[in-house]
DNA sequence: TTTACGAGTGACACCCCGTGCCATAACCTG
DNA sequence: CAGGTTATGGCACGGGGTGTCACTCGTAAA
């Protein structure tokens, strides 16, 4: 059964990535076309050749672009993306898989760079930190060019095909920040056992809602503005809110401290709890009263 | 320019729900076919026409899963569908909007029953406990039918379209559920104002997430026992571990409270925290502190 | 320099999804 | 039964995505 399988390149690439394709199978007749990757380990490919890949790859892009932002999505052809490039409509598909994909051509490097950031971190940082860092390296492809990215969540909004391509790319970085914290939190779990999968999932989602809503603001405000900054300042709100479930650690020791509480530094709170009431009960009451406190 | 425009007959059933199709315009030349909504608002249809309708469509959602399941889904027309059920080709998109829609026939009646679910939630209910209802209302749709939804779940894991499709989807329920709480939380709100919308967002997906993980274990689970109650049992890990950060309530009083507590009615925790640590520090210990009482 | 090989490309054909259009049959209402 | 509405069948068309082959070009080997 020799169908089509669309991820075709890309086995071998992310070798644990994507394990649900199931392209283990189909042993005879190797595909004829390499989707993207020109085999990977031949040092056959000149600096030169794949210098000259990149540059229509790149005018492709800048050309869909173009005419997306011009004439609109749905009434741009391929044709006449390639056409704008200078090649044949052939062509266009051997450098993106799709026509949504030439609006989001970084998504993949992307996900191999964050990929790297969660493979060569140090053991000692929390994996929470660490896949802050590694979205991080997504809101900073976002970043280099702010004016493509606004005019592409312009796009995005309008396009119904657009935005659900969007929504399914950063749902890849989610997966990935979700297998690596079932990896990652054993070591740091302090609960007991049957729920941490859970809460691996739900903070590789809260991580990349943090990173959504934070990238979202950033581009309606016309891609003006730190981004990375507010990123963090984003983390530092979801730690505080509920880091104090899974232990998460910071690197420097909370730069903006509330001022209000420096100006009774020998003012102490005191919480105090029957321990018969449920620990998140306990919490609450403490929050209560530092609130109390600080507002 | 009367494009195609995808979400067409959904402009009117969710008024205020997805603005960024933007068909306010194309003023002359209404549309043709009125995609699955018969006009709603005419008592035209009589009882007898819709049973037929919704036979045919039934008809056309079993025969496709069918298929599917047998043949794989790439392999499979919608010819093929079309004359499985009995009917010619055309009449296929009469009925879902996509190849794809057609295995996932629930979504669009669950997203008006979580939308109805919300519309009509009690002022007094904390808005993330309307919001863990709504969840439940998707979750009921995949019980409902067990098996059908563990065969999706095979076919959703090994086509990538599918999966697709199927992360647009939920993501749909993720939208409503931000827009909803971002509507209801600056009455609840205590925190200083300007992260309060990314605490929405970051609930509603840790909400979703939640979900996810509760259903994709009963679906590897082959869809035996009772979800729900483990998605209840989610919630309150959920609460338990977040919950200090934005004040969810709980109906009732914590039916499985930990049992090692019991044993010491009259223990008591005391944490006492210089102000100048930060809160998030402060909580850390407190949590700390009963976490060494309670394991 | 010539030859061989491999990578990228252009051109053509093909499948099939999704839609507009129109004629027709079934149905309800007056 | 006449008139209007709804669902359907059938047809055609645009366009996305893929397989295939011949060709070009650049590099490495003879």
């Amino acid at each position: 059964m020799p169908g089509p399988d669309d991820t075709k390149g890309w086995a071998g690439v992310f070798p644990g990535l994507a394990p649900s394709t199931g392209r283990t199978g189909t042993p005879g007749a190797p595909p004829a076309e390499m989707q993207y990757v020109p085999h990977m380990s031949q040092p056959r490919s000149t600096a030169r050749t794949t210098a000259q890949r990149h540059r229509v790859r790149q005018e492709l892009a800048t050309a869909a672009m173009h005419l997306f932002s011009t004439k609109g999505y749905e009434a741009t052809t391929v044709d006449e993306i390639a056409a704008a490039a200078g090649v044949a409509r052939r062509t266009f598909f051997r450098h993106f898989r799709s026509k949504e994909e030439a609006i989001f051509p970084d998504h993949d490097d992307t996900l191999v760079r964050v990929q790297a950031v969660l493979d060569s971190a140090d053991p000692g940082e929390h994996p929470l930190d660490t896949v802050c860092r590694g979205i991080t390296e997504v809101l900073r492809m976002y970043a280099e060019s702010p004016e493509v990215s606004v005019e592409r969540y312009r796009l995005t909004r309008e396009v119904p095909a657009l935005r659900e391509h969007e929504i399914a790319s950063v749902a890849r970085y989610d997966r990935l920040f979700t297998r690596y914290l079932l990896g990652h939190f054993d070591e740091a779990a302090h609960r007991a056992g049957d729920d941490d999968p859970l809460l691996a999932e739900v903070a590789a989602s809260a991580v990349v809602a943090a990173h959504n809503h934070v990238l979202r603001r950033w581009l309606r405000a016309g891609g003006k503005g730190d981004v990375e900054a507010q990123l963090n300042h984003a983390f530092d709100v979801i730690r505080e809110t509920f880091g104090t479930g899974m232990g998460v650690g910071r690197a420097e020791p909370a730069p903006a401290a509330p001022v209000a509480q420096q100006d009774r530094p020998g003012a102490v709170v005191v919480a105090v709890a029957r321990t018969g009431a449920s620990p998140a009960e306990v919490l609450r009451a403490v929050e209560k009263a530092l609130e109390s406190g600080v507002d």
